[in-house]
DNA sequence: CGATCCCGCCACATT
DNA sequence: AATGTGGCGGGATCG
């Protein structure tokens, strides 16, 4: 039987034993094998490893699942019969194999043979770890499957992990771009960073306490958690940001997983984490129940992401005897220390700002709140008890505030908040709009921090400053109350000098500049690849959910704010593919026309660009390039804004933001949705004076000049953030206007409400309390939002929103969304539930209420990617 | 028998 | 509808 089939089928079993047998266990048919290895030699080879390697390959590529025989068949023959093929020969060749094959099989190739850990290093084996920058190196996974012999899927489990470290990026389908591993220290250290916001406690408090705690807080991680699961995870890793439209997908775990995974490494002291442990953290569920399905489900796969990370070398198995027994383990055996330093945040600005941008304007261009690397929070789940780095910091500097020494509470409180959020959230659940959430007290409850209220993100605009530095949160109280306006209204209430803006807590970036002053400009990030999907959307969920939760939980845990790679960058800016960004296309230079609007003259460029925030988009590449080490460090900002002085001078790429300085008044917004490439961020540029600023290149996105502040929005993830453009002040006005100034925004962040929606309005505040806002409904067209506004998008130009709300001035809003952004919708809001992550930014937001409000969203699937909207929501 | 994890079904997304 | 992606978990192997 077998020699019939083989004749024709018989390359599937025979070809799957033999070879492999062949080549190892007879000496046997060397004459033949030789044939093999001739063949093997054409391909590129990927193993290293062994002579035998290439027999493997064969082998594997016989593997049974080969679909397609013809396909075995040709490559076998060539093999086998180098000398010839005939029909003749391969049934003799056959028939010998099948003998070798009874006793191959015995030994047949042993599931290690197979594991993924080995598939890897083949993979690997056959690119370059640092490809020189010219070369790119697109890889398709049909080809490398077929040469590898193995099934499709399992070069996705492999790719998904690399492209979670950006050692690849997806370009197009079943396209991939090989990076190398330049950016890898990068990639790394930005997980750090996430992880340390993220984790950082909870791994601390984990390994000193060892397991009681943990076990404690295995159960209660989840809810700690949670967040982080819920979206926002790092999406830096999304450089590409694929457009939204992938987010909505389920968002690749695998990817998700692999990143937190690593950065539990990252943040462990001991470098060594083991599985269970890791599964606990990393499963999702908000839920208590963990079913043991589920964490079973979780360990398989962090064994296939353990496999990949041990075949890029980054750790090894290890196992860790504790009291219950022999748990098996990972080492960190990967770089510890990365070329940039992390503590550059920290040292940013050690001293009681709270936000380091912000005061320190003078320093910085920009404010930042959170560069990319900084963390405003800890961990979102912490964010109740530290709103955010910022918050943090100041309590920290606070006359004392030893971490360590607050560990301890901190897990209880850690505990306590999960017990609270949980509550919490099944209260907001109830309640229907945000509002009750904001308004009400109980965040307080959550927070362990001074953050009062926090809860709202309404800042009077008044208030000279919004800034919160300090007491972000208890500025904040004040400040919604009285204004309380609602945005309700439609408008809430603007005052003629403030603007506000009014987020979502989840995460975002705003941006937000007086009237004169400079701009900031920022480059999102964008997805490095373009192909990629995104997580975007996740992103956007995460803040519904967030909101739903109350914000407090939610974290986005994990915005990265990516790096930056060099290479990213480049591609970003080169491809832009970037999706989400405003970013120009390509550089922009080439759109100056791309600014829209004309008139605005402060608008400064804002490329989103993978992590970071160029501040010229022009000049951002090259900036970045430059400092691709340096995300947004206060360095880089530092650059930058030095930069854009320059920049402006360069006008190639600057053209569009050009000078910006002179607008008028009117603040604008520039929302950005998190899903775009900004992981987690959202940005929100106000630009008082360049209104114009916005504008998008069709599809590309525009560079925008704004001032501006960023937040991650994990970090904010519960904060509102509230900024006044008129505060500003140029730090280094640069007399034509040109962005130099970074001037510090003010902002006020509320930490807790992370439903509260910002509001940016230019004069106008909202309160929060009042209830109004919180509305959530979608449909509610009129009040979504006070402001925010949609705009957006569209090919190209900028667009502007007055807002309706906004009083007197004009706001204009410009959310970039990801498909994903929806969530951040209203109505999405609402919706803010588990499911609502899930779905498909479509199914949030809802068009409809957009559309009536601002009409026109411009939401298309297609270009969901690079959309502009602008939030109306605020309201709710 | 627990640790690993291959394999591939199948749902969902994209084309 | 076809094809690309990738979640997921049964159950085979390994140790």
């Amino acid at each position: 039987e077998n020699i019939f089939d083989r004749s024709r089928m018989a390359p599937k079993t025979p070809i799957k034993n033999e070879p492999v047998d062949l080549s190892k266990q007879k000496g046997c048919t060397p004459e033949r094998n030789p044939i093999t290895p001739v063949k093997l030699v054409d391909r590129p080879q990927p193993d290293p490893w062994t002579p035998t390697a290439n027999l493997k390959m064969l082998v594997s590529a016989a593997s049974p699942d080969m679909r397609d025989r013809e396909k075995k068949k040709e490559l076998f023959r060539p093999i086998e019969n180098s000398e010839q093929s005939d029909t003749p020969d391969s049934l003799q060749y056959d028939m010998v194999d099948d003998s070798t094959v009874d006793e191959f099989e015995k030994q047949r190739p042993s599931r290690k043979q197979k594991s993924l850990g080995l598939l890897c290093q083949k993979f690997l084996a056959r690119y370059p770890s640092y490809p020189l920058s010219t070369e790119k190196t697109t890889i398709s996974l049909d080809e490398v499957a077929s040469i590898l012999g193995v099934e499709r899927r399992r070069i996705y489990d492999i790719v998904n992990v690399l492209e979670s470290l950006h050692l690849v990026s997806r370009v197009a389908k079943n396209q991939y771009c090989w990076h190398g591993r330049h950016n890898l220290s990068q990639t790394l250290r930005t997980l750090q960073e996430a992880g340390e916001m993220q984790y950082g406690e909870l791994m601390t408090f984990i390994q000193h306490k060892e397991q009681d705690l943990e076990y404690k807080f295995g159960e209660r991680k989840r809810e700690t958690i949670p967040d982080s699961q819920e979206r926002p995870l790092l999406d830096f890793s999304e450089p590409d940001c694929t457009s939204a439209s992938a987010n909505s997908r389920k968002d690749k775990s695998l990817r998700i997983m692999s990143q937190k995974f690593v950065m539990l490494f990252l943040v462990s002291k001991t470098k060594i984490v083991t599985l269970d442990i890791a599964a606990k953290i990393l499963i999702e569920e908000t839920q208590d129940t963990v079913d043991h399905s589920k964490f079973k489900t979780k360990v398989r796969r962090l064994y296939d992401i353990a496999n990949v990370l041990t075949s890029l070398g980054l750790i090894k198995k290890v196992h860790v005897t504790e009291e219950r027994g022999r748990k098996p383990a990972f080492k960190w055996i990967g770089p510890v220390e990365f070329s940039g330093k992390t503590d550059e945040s920290r040292g940013h600005s050690p001293t009681s700002d709270p936000l380091p941008g912000a005061r320190r304007g003078t320093h910085a261009p920009y404010q930042i709140c959170a560069t990319g690397n900084q963390k405003f929070t800890r961990h979102t789940s912490f964010n109740s008890a530290q709103p955010c780095e910022g918050t943090r910091r100041k309590v920290n500097s606070e006359p004392n505030s030893p971490r360590q020494e607050r560990q301890d509470e901190y897990c209880s409180k850690m505990i306590n908040l999960a017990a609270v959020c949980r509550q919490k959230i099944e209260e907001d659940t109830r309640s229907p709009s945000i509002t009750s959430l904001l308004s009400v007290p109980r965040d307080s409850d959550f927070c362990v921090n001074p953050l009062p209220q926090a809860v709202f993100p309404v800042v009077h605009t008044d208030v000279p400053s919004l800034s919160l530095p300090n007491g972000i949160g208890s500025q904040a109280p004040h400040l919604s109350t009285p204004a309380a306006s609602k945005t309700e209204n439609g408008k809430a209430t603007l005052f003629p000098n403030q603007s506000f803006l009014c987020f979502p807590s989840s995460s975002l970036i705003m941006l937000c500049g007086g009237p004169q002053e400079n701009n900031l400009r920022e480059t999102l990030p964008t997805s490095r690849d373009m192909g990629k999907r995104n997580a975007e959307a996740q992103a956007a969920v995460a803040a519904t959910v967030c909101q739903k939760r109350s914000s407090h939980k939610c974290t986005s845990p994990s915005l990265l704010v990516d790096d930056e790679e060099p290479a990213a960058k480049k591609q970003t800016v080169e491809q832009s593919d970037v999706p989400l960004s405003l970013v120009v296309p390509k550089k922009p230079f080439e759109s100056p026309k791309a600014e829209s609007t004309p008139g605005s003259g402060s608008a400064s460029a804002l490329h989103l660009e993978g992590f970071h925030l160029d501040l010229a988009s022009p000049v951002a590449p090259e900036a970045a390039d430059k400092e691709s080490t340096m995300p947004l460090d206060s360095q880089g900002q530092e650059k930058w804004s030095q930069n854009k002085g320059p920049d402006e001078p360069s006008p190639g790429k600057e053209h569009i933001s050009k000078e910006n300085a002179n607008q008028p008044f009117l603040p604008q917004y520039l929302y950005v949705q998190p899903t775009a490439g900004l992981s987690s961020f959202n940005f929100l540029f106000s630009a008082n004076q360049a209104p114009g600023a916005v504008s998008l290149a069709a599809s590309q996105l525009p560079s925008l000049s704004v001032p501006c502040v960023v937040v991650p929005s994990a970090a904010l993830a519960s904060f509102p953030l509230v900024c006044s453009p008129t505060v500003t002040s140029p730090v280094s006005p640069v007399p034509d206007g040109s962005f130099s100034a970074a001037t510090p925004m003010n902002f006020s962040m509320s930490s807790l409400a992370s439903t509260a929606p910002v509001f940016i309005g230019t004069t106008a505040v909202v309160t929060p309390k009042v209830s109004p806002v919180p509305s959530v409904d979608p449909q509610q067209p009129a009040h979504p939002p006070p402001h925010l506004s949609p705009v957006l998008a569209r090919s190209c130009g900028a667009i502007k929103l007055d807002s309706p709300v906004c009083v007197g001035h004009p706001v204009t809003l410009l959310k970039l969304q990801q498909p994903s952004s929806a969530p951040l919708t209203p109505k999405s809001i609402r919706p803010a539930r588990h499911e609502a992550f899930f779905k498909t930014p479509g199914s949030l937001g809802d068009p409809v209420a957009w559309k009536k409000n601002e009409g026109n969203q411009t939401r298309n699937g297609s270009s969901v990617q690079r959309r502009l909207e602008i939030s109306s929501t605020s309201p709710d």
